[in-house]
DNA sequence: GGTAGTTAATCAGTTTTACCGATTATTAAG
DNA sequence: CTTAATAATCGGTAAAACTGATTAACTACC
């Protein structure tokens, strides 16, 4: 064997922060330790991991073939660490997901995997589909949970559940009783709506085709809870998803309106790199994701 | 990481014989040498992996549970070192081109490329020549085909190919049948051309050395599709590279008008820059442009 | 254009690790 | 009881991995 694991953890580091003084502070070695070590590995092979001008380091065609494949290795290292350790524990899990899943599924979804298997530990973080898929592409994440759709050639994009958006108003707003909105009365209403961008916004934006332009949108608010609160102060209607609306409705604190001619359908996604290792911890997961129904 | 790479293969040929003698032999080193390597990997982690019953070693519960999992992790191991040591993949190389030859040569140049390389990734980048140059100056682009000419002491700069541009009009444009245009015609004609900055304009300049004050500039686009349409919409006459031309020139709907007392030839260049590592996708492309004769 | 700040590489020196040869202890077989 | 086989251990050495300091090349800010 021409090369050791640590060598690897200092390729991957570097390739992660493109530096080598950081790259040898998060091993908590010294710069010049990560740097011979880095240089003795791409003697050992007579090959170059990074192309060199003055400071910078950027990783160069063979680098970026080889990152994957030694992501993959020592992942695979580590986990077999774990298993030596006989701390048959899985490993620290990160996940994420867009506000909407974070906040109203994978919350619940973290709280029961960590009571199903004992020792599991779960880090949950929340940003964009575009953050979320980047982090997922640069190994920071090991699994994304997503809203928007997606096409990445180093990702795989799994079709995980299926949601649809409610539309829904105050109880004391005149329509609160009307059996159906009609095409007009869509024109007519003041919209309280998610901000362009979001996945939420996609889809409602995907649903209100042909009327979009004309819509009057009053406010668009980052927060689905503040788009609640502006709604059940009468501010307008709004539409999210039910996953975040459930509760409400039960509560009556919302209604819901029916919009029979519109398609609110859509899908969440599940997204892991293609060619990292899954270990057991992710397969347990991907496994918890399928058979989560939240009650 | 807690064990080397080497204390793995110890213990596996230890498993393998059931004899540190043997496995010691195997591995050519010591006895000595092998019994304190597998010691260490069951002190560093308080496991053991063989009872001792005298001078008998066995494989024990625990140990025959990872010997699999070390045989497959140290299996990767030695594919990632052929891997480290052959680096036949070409991987994803990255394009850039100017606007004109993006649009008329590259394209098929990249098609033609991966046809020829089975698994070669090229991803082409279409941009002026200042920001081609900057961005394979920032290693963000592997190779840049560009048309302005062009100094830089970090850049190596290819001659690559000729070209030719063309002054055309539309057929029904009363110089369609003119044998040749002199300078008090091209004083005289309303231009379309290309925007300042731009390596065809710049061409076009150099050209017309000596009349450019004088000359009607009736519009300046920045597509040359938007050029060849307003000059078949009758604005006036253009000033392209002969390759965005071609078709056109073929199917009559725009017609070629000589101009032989002006010189309209230029080069398009190859950059590179000088300390990047050239693994063998790049050589290959390189030699593809060579090659490569559009049809 | 000059100056301070970053950064990767390098060097000299030290610590740690890996290894060897020799020895010892344990066991099984004769 | 002796002998052969073997794993563990010990002392010493060579290789490696690492550190701190320095250097050279670049960046960014005046």
């Amino acid at each position: 064997m021409r090369y050791s694991l640590r060598q690897l953890e200092v390729f991957l580091a570097a390739a992660h922060f493109e530096n080598i003084t950081r790259a040898a502070e998060h091993l908590s070695m010294s710069q010049s330790a990560a740097s011979s070590s880095l240089r003795d590995l791409e003697q050992q092979f007579d090959i170059q991991l990074f192309d060199r001008v003055g400071k910078r380091l950027q990783l160069n065609e063979l680098g970026r073939v080889l990152r994957p494949k030694a992501e993959a290795l020592l992942d695979r290292a580590q986990a077999f660490e774990r298993d030596l350790s006989q701390h048959q524990d899985l490993g620290l899990l990160k996940v994420g997901a867009t506000l909407t899943i974070g906040n109203y599924l994978a919350v619940e979804m973290m709280a029961s995997f960590m009571s199903d298997h004992e020792g599991a530990d779960v880090q949950l973080k929340v940003a964009n589909t575009e953050a979320i898929a980047r982090m997922v592409e640069n190994y920071e994440l090991d699994v994304g949970l997503i809203e928007g759709e997606l096409q990445h050639p180093d990702l795989d994009v799994i079709q995980w559940r299926e949601d649809d958006l409610a539309v829904f108003c105050a109880p004391s707003h005149p329509w609160a009783n009307k059996t159906e909105l009609s095409d007009e009365d869509l024109l007519e209403a003041q919209w309280v709506v998610r901000e362009p961008g979001s996945g939420t916004r996609q889809a409602f934006d995907r649903a209100m085709q042909g009327l979009l332009g004309d819509l009057h949108l009053r406010h668009e608010l980052q927060h689905t809870e503040a788009i609640k609160r502006a709604v059940e102060a009468g501010l307008g209607i709004g539409c999210l998803s039910e996953i975040a609306l459930r509760d409400a409705f039960k509560r009556g604190s919302l209604v819901p309106l029916s919009v029979p001619q519109r398609n609110f359908h859509r899908r969440f996604y599940i997204i892991l790199h293609k060619q990292k290792y899954r270990g057991p911890g992710i397969d347990l997961w991907l496994e918890h994701c399928v058979s989560y129904t939240d009650s």
